[in-house]
DNA sequence: ACGCCAATGG
DNA sequence: TTCACACGCTCCG
DNA sequence: GAGCGTGTGTCTCCATTGGCGTAG
């Protein structure tokens, strides 16, 4: 697009991000794009001012078939004028025209127009609004085969139903949907992402830390071709609408055992299923392709994509009771280079599934296998504890306490009566009889370590690496989460560590707690440490002060240990910390007693990577305990003292 | 009357 | 583009 | 206790609107 710094006096917000956004694709993409389509999005700028306008709102609309009396614009009062330029420029087709759709317009009806209709059709209906549209595009599609708009003229007076359709209002296209889309894939580097993020950003409701783009100059872009890019879109779409079957028929199959026999309907939709996402993964196709170099290209994408589609499938076997099936498909996503923490899930459920299917041996040296590949922790005791003889883990001390279980439940938890008589959750309950003996404290579970990490090690996460950002939104590094992360950034881990180990990041991270509010960081929710949300109920001024405290008791060898674990794996270690942070003032000159507390009201248990947790703390001699609430039996006996003892 | 959902716009 | 957690059921040793 | 299924709250930026299903 030609480079007119047009001053932006007056120009939209929409219109002003989408030249910027086009500007930036086409001068670091502009090869992705025929002589054709970059003539197509020079001429936006030659519009007259109402059509550049009009064209930009539809951009912004969902794809297909608008309806006239939705477009409403304030600053286009002349909006028919607009759609005629736009058409005649070839941007969108309008309807009731020659060769309309019938069907498709009908699906932007309302319930009432759809039986008006139903009823000038001669066939009328009562029932719900689906019923309703889906009876009516029936007609429309047995009437297509003999009449249309074209044949009938504009007016088609011997057809009611198409008169009557072409009645009701007028239809608006966008031909160049899939344009806009691609310009927003390639600026953004993601299918997440659009130009409502300008507009956010904007506001302040989302802010981001300042990066540097690119820093590779000879490097290729993220994306090689047009073809690459469409397929990302695509697969990408596929996806989505896979999971969306998914789920549905995961909710049709709800209470299904796979003793019984699977009703025809759903089974033959698990069928279809099924295939759709062979095809979307091709395996075939994909043991082809070199594997991809950087985990942020398109190439990368677009497998996990694919990957993606093929291990959503091997669910679905699961479900249906086949794990035969399900393991062969999960072994070939191994092959294919499932990568990260799927790629250990995906190794644990190919292990369970060879022994469900009888197959004891085979499962036996898939563990071997996956322990070959130095998994995570999680991953890596999972597997150990299948092959016998992994190490006994360090057990925590333990609290015990009872209390009467209140009557009802509070979203499907447990409520506990306390002692004020008031409905609590076990921790919430935890933390009340805590502060009888003078703790102060939090249910903190991993937000607050993360955020530790996140603010020690921000300047390393927002590291000007090569290819890490591509805009100015980014809330974490492109390769952020993705095998070789540390690596890619070995010289900022390594002053990261020594002043870690030297003590002195403490500074750093209290300055930053403040200079850095509110940008987006993948470890870091800011909503605890910030007023304005009462509603969730966090005391921000508390939620500092255990931040504080956990910067201060934390030595900075831990805290190490901590930031290499998180950088590294950050799903798979982010989760399973203990409930309750707590600490008390123990005088003037004494650093505060402190600890952290897991607990587990009745019919709780800890998951392994809570005990691997527990392990890790204890092996460090952190004060951690696990404090299980029972239910008392025995209406009003004194509860036990909490801590005292 | 209420809640859910998709769509929309800033 | 979810995830993290709690909780209940079934089966088994 | 293992394994599995299920549900919830918390994120998605947030407020508003219209359409629609459901409960009453
Ligand atoms: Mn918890
Ligand atoms: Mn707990």
């Amino acid at each position: 697009m030609a480079n007119t710094r047009a001053p932006s006096t007056g120009e939209p917000y929409y219109l002003r991000n989408f030249l910027l956004l086009a500007d930036t694709v086409l001068a670091r993409d502009g090869a992705l794009f025929t002589d054709e389509e970059r003539a197509r999005l020079d001429s936006v700028r030659a519009l007259p001012l109402p059509a550049r306008l009009l064209l930009l709102r539809l951009a912004g609309r969902r794809e297909g078939w608008l309806r006239h009396s939705r477009l409403r614009y304030p600053e286009i009062p002349a909006l028919d004028e607009a759609l005629d330029v736009l058409e005649g420029a070839g941007w969108l087709e309008r309807a009731p025209a020659a060769e309309s759709p019938p069907e498709e317009l009908a699906a932007g009806l309302t319930h009432e127009e759809c039986l008006h209709l139903l009823r000038v059709a001669g066939q009328p209906l009562r029932g719900g609004a689906q019923a309703a549209r889906r009876r009516l595009q029936a007609l429309l599609r047995e009437d297509c085969h003999t009449e249309s708009f074209v044949q009938l003229g504009l007016w088609p007076a011997d057809n009611s139903l198409l008169c009557a359709l072409a009645g009701l209002d007028q239809w608006v296209r966008l031909h160049q949907h899939g344009l806009f889309r691609l310009l927003e894939l390639l600026f953004f580097g993601n299918r997440h992402q659009d130009l409502r993020q300008f507009v956010v950003s904007e506001l302040g409701l989302q802010r981001f830390e300042t990066v540097k783009p690119g820093g590779e100059p000879d490097a290729d872009g993220w994306i090689r071709s047009r073809v690459e890019a469409e397929e990302l879109l695509e697969a990408g779409a596929r996806l989505d609408r896979l999971q969306e079957e998914l789920d549905e028929l995961r909710r049709e199959l709800k209470g299904w055992r796979r003793r019984l026999r699977l009703p025809p309907g759903p089974a033959r939709r698990a069928r279809d299923l099924l295939r759709a996402a062979w095809e979307l993964a091709t395996p075939a196709q994909l043991s082809h392709l070199p594997m991809p170099l950087r985990p942020q290209d398109g190439a990368a994408q677009l497998r996990r994509t694919r990957l993606r589609a093929l291990l959503a499938g091997a669910a679905l076997l699961e479900r249906l009771g086949r794990p035969g099936a399900a393991a062969a498909w999960q072994r070939m996503a191994l092959e294919l280079g499932v990568e990260g923490r799927r790629r250990g899930e995906t190794w644990l459920r190919l292990v369970v599934n060879l022994r469900h299917s009888g197959r004891l041996e085979s499962a036996q040296a898939a563990c071997q296998q996956a322990l070959a590949e130095q998994p995570g922790p999680v991953i890596r005791r999972e597997l150990e504890q299948r092959l016998g003889g992994a190490r006994p883990l360090r057990e925590p001390p333990v609290l015990r306490w009872s209390q009467l279980r209140h009557p009802g439940h509070a979203g499907g938890r447990t409520l506990l009566q306390a002692d004020s008589g008031a409905a609590l959750c076990v921790e919430e309950l935890a933390l009340a009889r805590f502060a009888h003996d003078g703790w102060q404290g939090l249910h903190v579970e991993n937000l607050l370590p993360r955020a530790l990490v996140g603010l020690a090690a921000w300047n390393l996460i927002f590291a000007p690496v090569p290819g890490a950002f591509l805009h100015r939104f980014h809330a974490a590094p492109l390769d952020w989460g993705r095998p070789g992360f540390v690596e890619r950034r070995a010289e900022e881990w390594r002053r990261l560590r020594t002043r870690l180990l030297r003590e002195r990041h403490r500074a750093g991270v209290r300055e930053r707690l403040h200079s850095k509010a509110g940008l987006q960081n993948p470890l870091v929710n800011w909503s605890v440490f910030q007023p304005g949300g009462e509603p969730s109920g966090h005391d921000p001024g508390l939620w500092r002060r255990g931040l504080e405290l956990l910067l201060e008791v934390l030595p900075g060898r831990l805290l190490a240990e901590l930031c290499e674990g998180l950088l590294r794996e950050p799903s798979e270690l982010g989760h399973g910390l203990p409930d309750l942070l707590l600490w008390r003032e123990s005088g003037p000159g004494q650093p505060p007693e402190w600890q952290l507390v897991e607990v587990k009201g009745p019919g709780d248990r800890l998951f392994l990577a809570q005990r691997l947790w527990l392990d890790w703390l204890l092996e460090r001699g952190l004060p951690v305990s696990l404090l299980l609430i029972e239910e008392e039996v025995v209406p009003r006996r004194s509860p036990a003292d909490p801590v005292g003892a």
